[in-house]
DNA sequence: ACAGTCGATGGCAGTTACTGACATCGACTG
DNA sequence: CAGTCGATGTCAGTAACTGCCATCGACTGT
């Protein structure tokens, strides 16, 4: 018999996301987040560093992953096009459930500072496909650029995503997302 | 005679960049810098809705720079022309100071809060360009994609122009940055 | 079986970011 | 000259986080 109940982080990251949606991000205390998991405010702190990152704990395994496709496409591929591919394998694997994420979402949209720690994931898993991109043999600039173009496909496909009624997958806003960018950046 | 010195904001700006530049930015009170400014924690307060804020004072400024320039190029032009002659405008009207700029930067570069922010602060001006292109009859998703581009292009040649030894201008990395940005996502 | 170690947790005190309520007092206004 | 206004000061309070030490079931070696 273990001394304590098993998947401490499981329930700290249910209980704040069940919270943050009912009252809110500002009106939820990291005590009743640890309360509602049967744990301390001390413990909440030991397995995260602030209150954002509760919502963010499965993060590095979205990077992970994201590298880790990049680095399997091959290299006869342009990076532009590794990066699609990427995009679409990540769409599949890891963004099957539309209502999870839109309620997610909205979580995170409700709250100035939950935006700006997303947009930090955002940039370090640019940063991460930039680097992988630069040991596929692409110079810089063109590595940071080719990075931050697919993070923009995925911001903005993604929130078309959300904003849908969650018949489309979100590899079909990805694709429309590039196509637009592509049309863009040509000057149409 | 006035009751008090002029121009708290101004005292208060310098103040903090300049404890933030000596000893960091977590290792800096808030009271520390009102201190500095002749003020008191909670006049910083009213000035500043929390200690990040305040390196930002001028945020809403370059915002307003941006739209107003891209609002005053001539509509025949494509949006993503638009978009690279107001960055180049925006570059010799607000980026002409290296040295003051590559401070700051390493100040911001040095902690993940102001990070953060930084990085909030270009999704908002992104959000203002998208609103800007739409008024110029540029639909969604194409007016997202190119103001979330022309961030990309910022961010990326502003990188290089800091890191730079400041003999070229930001105007030319910004160029660099276009023309690289339309070379990745043609496939090249 | 027993001693020692380990790891996840609890308890508690302390610092700092931030907020609300109220007071102050020179400048401005009629 | 009375009244108002606006930027500031003072003070008390909440909540986010941190450091330090204690607890105690599980595991390990003998």
């Amino acid at each position: 018999m273990s001394r304590w109940q098993p998947n401490a982080r499981g329930r700290l990251e249910q209980a704040a996301l069940e919270l943050f949606a009912e009252r809110g991000f500002e009106q939820t205390t990291a005590a009743q987040i640890a309360e509602r998991a049967g744990l301390t405010e001390r413990t909440f702190f030991r397995h995260y560093a602030d209150k954002r990152e509760v919502l963010f704990g499965q993060a590095h395994l979205l990077e992970q992953a994201f590298v880790d496709t990049l680095t399997g496409v091959p290299e006869s591929a342009a990076p532009i096009d590794a990066l699609a591919s990427t995009l679409e394998t990540i769409a599949e694997q890891h963004f099957g459930h539309h209502e999870r994420a839109r309620q997610r979402q909205a979580v995170i949209m409700a709250n100035a500072e939950l935006r700006e720690r997303e947009l930090i994931k955002l940039a370090s898993l640019s940063a991460a496909l930039a680097t992988a991109l630069r040991r596929r043999g692409v110079p810089d600039p063109a590595a940071s650029l080719t990075a931050e173009a697919g993070i923009t496909v995925f911001k903005v496909g993604f929130g078309r995503w959300i904003g849908d009624s969650g018949e489309r997958p979100l590899a079909y806003f990805l694709r429309e997302a590039l196509d637009g960018l592509k049309a863009v950046t040509a000057g149409m």
